[in-house]
DNA sequence: GCTCATTTGTTCGTATGTATC
DNA sequence: TGATACATACGAACAAATGAG
């Protein structure tokens, strides 16, 4: 092992850069930083770490790009929430047709109530089959007119508090939003299953629909660090009053 | 202006590194360079255009990144297809539940045909309003039942020859891999509406349900470069049989 | 409105390690 | 084995944005 590799801890192949990567992501996991934060400037990271700073900067440049932090020249390094994280994630639009206009929803929040656990929900967040949840109901308007209908569930025991969090703020900000505030969780990676259902009677009664009628429902998935699942997500949407629109 | 700056053309504030990407990109847009080619090594790149070592990597290195190239040590950096710049552009999953199975769906090519323009998909791909397209007809099967109906709409001028590609190889490969071996065009963006019909007497046809049965879906606009549209694609699914799934 | 310390951004240079053919 | 090409790591200097005073 010749003089360039003194750095390195013995025998590890791994790049010192990849090192310092995981380190400051384990800060940011364990929460010694949270979203918001200003870490350390890269000069004082590389010295107190014992690496040049170009190393440093390649690191910090790396969790940059995966949407861990971000940078403000002359200001410092601040660690990201989902906002800045990934411009992906930002909550479904809806129009009628490509390039055209987004409809405005507006937010009601039906409530948030502690519900008994739920085989595949729980099944799905990774929790004992006996632990407890929080249901989270919303309705978005669009011209006066429901057009989703979308039931949130989440662990109770990790969320404690959720349900004392005022109607509205929860009609005012996004879910994962208010959630990252509270409990410093980003989202950082989502799963979706689409399908067609018919409307049963209280999605109907919600969406003021008749019972039966065909809807689009949306199961969706959070994770958040080390590919936790911390939110289950069902959505029933009209698709008569604007598309769902992605972009990838 | 200090030393520093000889390298920069007059005025142009834009950094080095930013404007050797540019170069690079234009050189792939024009077709100097084609996906699969390995351009030149990084030292006579830097010699070249005269600049650094560093500053060339860090070109190289945003447009690897950005997915337009990709390195392998040791053998060069080569222009990246579709393949390889998106994982995230692979057509969608099917299964019933998170975790579970993927189901295997097999191709058929129904048929490949030129057709006179049609006002609204030759607005969408920025086509005049009289020049004719070419549409791909393909219906998707799992486990012997047909479960997507998808139809495919080009601009024909530029795909000249896609209407005599073998069935065999439309039914083994992904149409967009077809066209990026055939015409060289990568897919670096889509764009996607989703929302519920009734079948029309063609759809529930060829997917075999009754008329009128409410299914999903799905219009996708892909994009290559500098954001030009070159394909409109509407899939109609059934979902009863399987979900559509997306990680994002 | 200006100056100054702080912090990130850009650019250059050099040396050595390591994968591929 | 050797030539080539990318990967890692170090160091140094100056530019440019930010915020405090």
């Amino acid at each position: 092992m010749k003089a360039a590799n003194k750095g390195r801890k013995g025998g590890d192949p791994s790049p010192i850069y990849f090192n310092i990567q995981r380190e400051i992501q384990k800060r940011i996991e364990t929460g010694e930083w949270v979203p918001g934060d200003r870490i350390p400037a890269e000069r004082k990271l590389a010295a107190e770490l014992g690496v040049s700073l170009g190393t440093m900067r390649k690191a910090i440049l790396n969790l940059v790009a995966e949407g861990f932090l971000y940078r403000v020249q002359g200001k410092g390094t601040i660690v990201a929430g989902t906002t800045m994280m990934r411009e992906n994630l930002r909550y479904y639009r809806f129009l009628k047709e490509f390039g055209g206009w987004e409809a405005v929803l507006k937010i009601e929040h039906l409530d948030t109530t502690v519900i008994p656990a739920r085989g595949r929900i729980n099944g799905l967040l990774k929790m004992r089959a006996d632990e407890q949840l929080l249901m989270l109901r919303r309705r978005f308007w669009s011209r006066k007119k429901p057009i989703l209908y979308s039931v949130s569930f989440l662990p109770h025991n990790l969320f404690q508090g959720l349900e004392e969090v005022a109607k509205s703020r929860i009609e005012k900000i996004p879910l994962y939003i208010v959630i990252e505030g509270m409990f410093g969780l980003p989202t950082l990676s989502n799963q979706e299953l689409l399908g067609l259902d018919l409307a049963d009677a209280e999605v109907a009664d919600v969406l003021e629909i008749p019972e039966k009628s065909p809807i689009l429902s949306i199961e969706l998935l959070s994770f958040t660090h080390r590919k936790r699942p911390y939110e289950f997500r069902i959505t029933h949407c009209l698709t008569d009053r604007g598309k769902i629109h992605r972009e990838f």
